[in-house]
DNA sequence: GGGACGATTGAA
DNA sequence: TCAATCGTCCCA
């Protein structure tokens, strides 16, 4: 299996072609012991800049949310309810603050898991996804379909941002027929 | 300085 | 249905 590395193009586009994009696409987390997990991306949601109600962005710059105010391919890393840590891809340009929330990656639904699994914390905060040692996406050459949804979590927004179909996800049987038919391991290291 | 709240999760 | 748990942000 060939896979080349994600750059900062792909990464600099609007956010809801980067999001769905991202399905399929494979999660590489380096070790400082030398293992390593990679995994494919099964969820992701769009965080859409200023407009968007339910974007961090929206509300502003501040020191939580500045890394959204620079340029796609950075990490922005945040804790939500005391104890978890969100992972999200910086999408687009600074004049553009949007962000990708991974959700979902194979055998760890949920973003609050998926980060406690691959030992993601705030010292990721503005980690470049195109040149770090320890976090980088590959592409694969995988696809997958994907379903959309409404995001989850964010009827605060409201009604409007809150039903936007900006969550995107492959369905469980999806997952697996890819994974099995080119023999993906469930976690490669 | 005080208080409300959250892009969640796991247990009752 | 509900508690856990604390950084961030707004108001005074």
């Amino acid at each position: 299996m060939n896979a080349v590395r994600l750059t900062e193009n792909f990464f600099t586009r609007d956010v809801l072609t980067v999001a769905p994009e991202l399905i399929g696409k494979v999660l590489v987390r380096q070790f400082p012991d030398g293992k390593a997990i990679k995994t494919i991306i099964t969820e992701v949601e769009a965080y859409k800049g200023i407009d968007d109600l339910a974007c961090h962005a929206s509300k502003g710059k501040t020191p939580r949310n500045e890394v959204m105010f620079m340029n796609g391919g950075l990490i922005y890393v945040y804790l939500i309810y005391g104890m978890y840590w969100m992972l999200n891809f910086v999408t687009a340009t600074p004049e553009n603050p949007q962000a990708v929330l991974i959700r979902g990656i194979h055998d760890c639904s949920g973003p609050g898991r998926l980060t406690r699994k691959l030992e993601i914390d705030k010292s990721f905060y503005g980690e470049n996804l195109c040149l770090s040692d320890r976090i980088w996406v590959e592409d694969f050459g995988l696809s997958l379909s994907y379903s959309k949804s409404a995001r989850i979590g964010v009827d605060y927004a409201g009604p409007f941002w809150a039903k936007v179909p900006w969550r995107f996800f492959a369905e469980e049987t999806v997952v697996e027929k890819i994974v099995n038919s080119v023999n993906f391991p469930t976690m490669l290291g």
